[in-house]
DNA sequence: ACCTGAACACCGTTCAAGT
DNA sequence: ACCTGAACACCGTTCAAGT
């Protein structure tokens, strides 16, 4: 199958095919399923073309999960309370908009490339809005990040189960919004008050 | 190294035994470094050869992560949220102990074996005892699974940051405790009201 | 610069033995 | 029943080419 190109023959390869492949790979054959190997073979190319474009297999993902960030819509607000909700919320729909990659999502805790920076700057400002910064920032993003992730799982996971399919996907929704609000309620509180602080 | 048994010569290999050294390698190599032969060749022994005590690498792992949740307490009440809190904390506690397998679990979303189903049975009685039982039942129970080990995950991660050092377990333990009892809370109002069911 | 063939050092797992 | 050697069908990645 690649034996219709001779060295040398350029076959168009580009980063951002190769990122589009992969996802298409990783729907139709889950995790186990993407290889380096099997989507070299979905572009009809040799497995190792795809290393004069990317890094490897781990900056492959990372740069798979941190891409899809980039849909997630910066808050409309700089209102603390608000603009953490709307980004939060942003994220969770983004995230069940990818259901294959939320595992992926959950093992690495989150994305470490330019769009999840950004994103966690954005809430850091937030943060500092609402008078919290330093480590207890840090913290409080992770618990927003965490719960969100982990909610997303929890909603796109396992949804073959018969008596979970009973709750739909709006239900699911509301109960994330609830227990964000919960979540921003408690974390904002910290800077008002002289207790120590309990960022969740 | 494996040469000194010819074939037929017992190695005294068992189930646990193998358990135990999978869990060592964990330990000390990380996720990647745990494979069927590298805990085979520290075990001194042909890597087919667990095949005879182990069905999978799947299935170990599996059982690697069932195994630790024997080490959960089970609660010392019959009272719904004392006893739902007793459980969770004493998962969480157990969870840190074992920091290297926190992103495994993660990964699978709990674990499915023997141990993890007995806890499961629990956390139902007691949500029943509260009135809580059917879809929601089991919706509340994957919230509170997903809630302590996104926690735990959350709390053994990334610690090799300089500035969440600051935070010390034992503050982390009492934002763990904090906002379980946010969410039990609002678990447990469901069964008081005409309100739709928001379980988070 | 981009792609190839070939190879290296691994995997998990199976199969046909041996005692 | 338990363990072995050998093998199969894969991996990710590297290296020396070719154009």
């Amino acid at each position: 199958m690649g034996d219709t190109r001779a060295p040398g023959q350029r076959a168009g390869l580009t980063r951002d095919a190769i990122l589009r492949c992969a996802r298409d790979v990783l729907s139709e054959q889950g995790i186990d399923g993407l290889t380096m190997r099997s989507v070299a073979r979905r572009l009809g190319v040799a497995p190792n073309s795809l290393y004069s474009h990317v890094a490897g297999k781990d900056t492959l993902v990372d740069d798979l999960l941190d891409d899809v960030l980039g849909e997630v819509a910066e808050p409309r607000t700089t209102e603390p309370a608000a603009g953490l909700r709307q980004i939060m919320t942003s994220t969770y729909e983004v995230l069940l908009r990818h259901p294959d990659l939320v595992p992926l999502y959950l093992a690495r805790q989150g994305s470490r490339g330019g769009n999840a920076q950004r994103l966690g700057e954005i809430m850091l400002d937030l943060l500092d809005a609402a008078g919290i910064a330093g480590p207890e920032a840090q913290e409080a993003r992770r618990v927003l990040i965490v719960y969100t992730i982990g909610f997303a799982a929890m909603t796109t996971g396992s949804t073959s189960d018969a008596a979970t399919s009973l709750l739909s996907r709006d239900v699911l929704a509301a109960n994330f919004t609830t227990g964000l609000d919960w979540l921003l309620e408690g974390i904002l509180a910290t800077s008002d008050n002289q207790l120590p602080p309990h960022s969740l």
